[in-house]
DNA sequence: TCAAATTTCCGTAAATATACGGATTTACCC
DNA sequence: GGGTAAATCCGTATATTTACGGAAATTTGA
């Protein structure tokens, strides 16, 4: 079998972290191990399919704050906790903050296996819909001043976004309106408006 | 202080109902109080503002199988968990599964208030969901056969629904096309093509 | 400083959408 | 059976969008 992606190990426990290397390496995973959380957000980059097996009680930076770094940092990885010491109230903020399982040792290799594919398929899930972020981002920013201009009056009010009025708000003619906003859907990759007004909910803050 | 929507509380054991309805109403909450899951289910409708404070440990049907239950039923209700005897993987079931939270006793009782309150904002927004989604299908449904048809044409392939394009599938002339969108749009009471689609991905499966 | 690229602009003609007014068919009710 | 409502349909005239071809103004870089 064969895996997409990273499976990232933070334990402090050296023993453990070999362990599940070997054993996840075995399985067709690509693994790589950190023993501390902050060696782990050091070394980590976005835009890669991966997951984290996290553990939840190490010295320094725990698993619940690295979780609460990367959110904050916006890096959106799958994560996965195992612990030999959790208790609910844990369990239940690790949950809420978007966690894929939380395991209390010993857990069965199965659940871990379980967790650790479906957590690749939303990491890739994620990265897809990061890549599109993205994608719509830098093609925004290759507007020019006008046509970020043209569409905002696009796109902010469906109901008068005929060239027409928007020729008379910005006072040219409809046929410069059109030009305008035939380079916009250009640029934008957009084949229709519909389209159009998803990337600008991305892309514009109102 | 007064809250709008009801807290629903399900515990088997009648001393805290009565703790928890006392406490609750003295706070501005509408409180009606259950002694079983089942009890619960028999009598509760949807479509009104309100949450549920749910006891896990219950003889017959317990928390999270009610839990199960109203999801199945596509119920969404909002669900604090409290509980004397929980573990871990029951509160990280009943988060996984959308609980605003899991308490186990003794909580402080602040915690439990900003929870409901939470989980009563919640609430409205689901419903609030809810009743777009029935109205969109009920106008869907107020659709003739063929204005159905046509509202397939014009949402399925944005780029090539021009009233020429669909009067040429349908063997009609576009001026009747035109009558049909009208109709659609009035009907679905869309007033742009953007919502029209919105509402397509609510009411048709493709 | 001057050529080249970019940005902004538009007239006109053809394609398309929309407004107005009306017709036919079918189902249903009294 | 006759009246009524609903569903389906359309021609024509007007408004709007879109395609074609082109130009002035500004910025950029050699």
């Amino acid at each position: 079998m064969n895996f997409d992606g990273t499976v990232h190990v933070v334990d402090d426990d050296p023993a453990i972290r070999k362990a599940l290397t070997t054993s996840l390496k075995m399985r067709g995973h690509q693994v790589e191990n950190y023993a501390s959380a902050e060696e782990f957000l050091d070394s980590y980059k976005n835009n890669e399919t991966g997951c984290l097996v996290l553990d939840i009680n190490m010295p320094g930076m725990n698993g619940l704050q690295l979780q609460k770094k990367l959110s904050e940092k916006n890096y959106q990885i799958p994560i996965i906790f195992v612990t030999g010491h959790g208790d609910i109230p844990m369990s239940v903020q690790a949950i809420k903050n978007g966690a894929v399982d939380f395991l209390e040792k010993p857990y069965r290799q199965e659940t871990l296996h379980s967790r650790i594919e479906q957590a690749l398929v939303r990491s890739k899930q994620l990265i897809k819909l990061l890549d599109y972020k993205n994608k719509v981002a830098n093609n925004y920013n290759s507007l020019t001043p006008r046509e970020k201009e043209v569409m905002h009056l696009l796109t902010s009010n469906p109901v008068k976004n005929s060239n027409k009025h928007i020729a008379q708000k910005l006072n040219i003619s409809p046929r410069t309106v059109e030009d305008h906003r035939a380079n916009i859907m250009r640029k934008m990759q957009a084949e229709t408006f519909y389209e159009l007004m998803t990337m600008s909910k991305i892309c514009i803050a109102d």
